[in-house]
DNA sequence: CAACGTTGTTTCAACGTTGTAAACAGGCAC
DNA sequence: GTGCCTGTTTACAACGTTGAAACAACGTTG
């Protein structure tokens, strides 16, 4: 192994307790002594054993991040908030991929017990809010997503169902009356889908206007483009569609180019996320943007404040801000 | 904290070490015993503590894979398999963003070595080969990328320089006399940006073509679409564009269309590394498909092979798989 | 000058695990 | 009964660290 608190001890000719004592920034230390200390640390180069000082404090230093892909580019993004927050704390972060799979999350929520793995911040997808107050483990926990409300662990969240009504109520006011939803999931009763489709639902009721859904297995370009398809297809084409997240929608605004149709002149197109592909796509992106950093702080400070504060402290649902970024696809003006 | 060896024993009535031996199937425990601490081990819901286990062998179970950004669409699809891979070795990875920052590759660097991570697997930016050879920590190290060859630690990528040429072929091959190189980079000597651009000249020098170069500060869409509109300005607007990665592609195809020529009738445009946007972009992005699962997977097997084996193991050059995906960015047909 | 507090340093034990070596039981051959 | 395998189980020590407590030296106070 490497250099150990004993070895600088034998060479500073003091206790190993004192060299852990300057190596730890313990007041009471003399000035000669910290010195020759100091000395035969950087003489050799001293590196403390992570592993030997968590055995002793019950603290790892690391936490996990377990998102459904780290490769669909919200996540990716979120990632790169959520590694910069946590290294605030002097956190590293590990990620594990669940795919979007029950038998995956299990996994995860087990896996971060086995490695000891301080605290979890989780994109649930699969799993269910009874399943989660079941669990026996009491690593520290926060969800992250849409998925679960009033659930048994801290929370954080953009108000879905606003935003999405704050967006189908732009498409209104581009004075389109055909307005589709676009993402829509039979097996998700709490998640992501259904509090979309209802800020989708609560605007177009609003406006009396006829509801026109579209569901998929997967938020992903494939599965937009698809979906599309069949929107394209259908008698009472749309001109105007709400995806429930970017990726949809850029998989949608694929699929209406390549028939011949243009965005947005014949058919306005919004998504969710914000992520970077559709500030630069063509057209670019209309879209609610989640505000990621806060997102990502919000969830690190609150495992923080759980590892740190007792655990009876009360579950914390917080929400944190958004905005519409209205670009080309949705745009009035014909570019 | 959690459930220790010790009470698993104290309940089953024998010793530690027995429990030990029966929770890593150590041959020689009798039925009966083996039976009774199973009991004994499911009724408390044993979980091993890693930080002891590692402690003892010196293991952690936990890599790095230091990236530069890992929301960029193509380390955040690597990752994605690298994750993969090390899952099937059961380890669990760490991400660390260098921002292709020096000062931030020196810190991942060291911070692998405070935390007792097994090994590192790290896309080097800025850091040279020199320092990474004088570097006096022994963590098992891989490189992953373009950015150094023959360096002192194991390495796997690409062959850029073929890739760049055959992509360069492919837009001479379909009559084009304009076609520019977009992403080089002035201060990076043995990097992505040099190889890509000696296969381009290999090509272009073949045809006896003249060579139009843009440089870039980073690979993203804003800056090839800023390096684009400087080529569309330029007297002779070129034909082609071979660009350094699909980032930069994508940012090309938006300024060119925004300009209101078309792609690939006007230019002709194409990138390296297959990220997902490009298969769904409008028009369809023809590019280098790097096999990012054996990327993944050869760098994962060269790390697990350098902790095993001996330390003087020599240092192992691989060259990873690759194709070309030909799309719409370069069809000849008229769509 | 005795009792006490402060500062600096050390000793000890413990965190949970596993490798080593040794102890132990039973069966078998002599 | 003794010796010797084989199989099973155990005691002990060690990995590197740090909290608690003890201790030594010294200065202050009544």
């Amino acid at each position: 192994m490497g250099v150990s608190l004993r070895d600088v001890a034998r060479l500073a000719g003091v206790s190993v307790k004192t060299v852990s004592n300057v190596v730890n920034g313990y007041a009471h230390v003399s000035a000669a002594t910290r010195e020759k200390v100091d000395r035969a640390l950087s003489e050799l180069d001293y590196r403390p054993n992570l592993s030997a000082r968590n055995l002793r404090q019950g603290r790892t230093g690391v936490i996990a991040l377990g998102l459904p892909e780290i490769d669909k580019p919200y996540f990716a993004e979120l990632s790169r908030f959520v590694i910069a927050a946590a290294a605030e704390h002097r956190w590293i972060v590990v990620i594990e991929q669940t795919d979007g799979d029950l038998g995956r999350e299990r996994q995860v929520l087990d896996g971060v017990r086995d490695h000891r793995i301080d605290g979890l911040i989780l994109s649930p997808v699969a799993i269910g809010k009874e399943e989660l107050a079941a669990r026996s483990d009491d690593t520290a926990l926060v969800l992250l997503g849409e998925r679960i409300h009033d659930g048994p662990a801290d929370h954080v969240a953009i108000d879905n169902v606003r935003a999405a009504r704050e967006v189908t109520e732009h498409l209104i006011g581009l004075g389109r009356t055909r307005v589709a939803a676009l993402g829509a999931q039979e097996n998700a009763p709490s998640g992501t889908s259904s509090v979309r489709l209802e800020g989708y639902r609560e605007a177009m009721a609003a406006h009396g206007l006829p509801e026109t859904v579209v569901e998929v297995e997967r938020f992903g370009r494939a599965e937009g483009a698809a979906a599309m398809e069949t929107l394209l297809d259908s008698p009472d084409r749309p001109d105007a569609v709400f995806c429930f997240n970017d990726l949809l929608a850029l998989g949608a605004m694929r699929a209406i180019l390549s028939a011949g149709l243009r965005v947005p002149q014949d058919i306005a197109v919004a998504g969710v996320d914000d992520i970077e592909d559709g500030r630069f796509s063509t057209p670019t992106l209309t879209t609610v943007a989640p505000d990621k950093d806060e997102l990502a702080r919000v969830a690190v400070d609150l495992l923080k404040r759980r590892l740190d504060g007792p655990l009876d402290h009360p579950v914390q649902e917080v929400r944190a801000s958004y905005h519409l970024m209205i670009r080309e696809s949705t745009s009035p003006a014909r570019p």
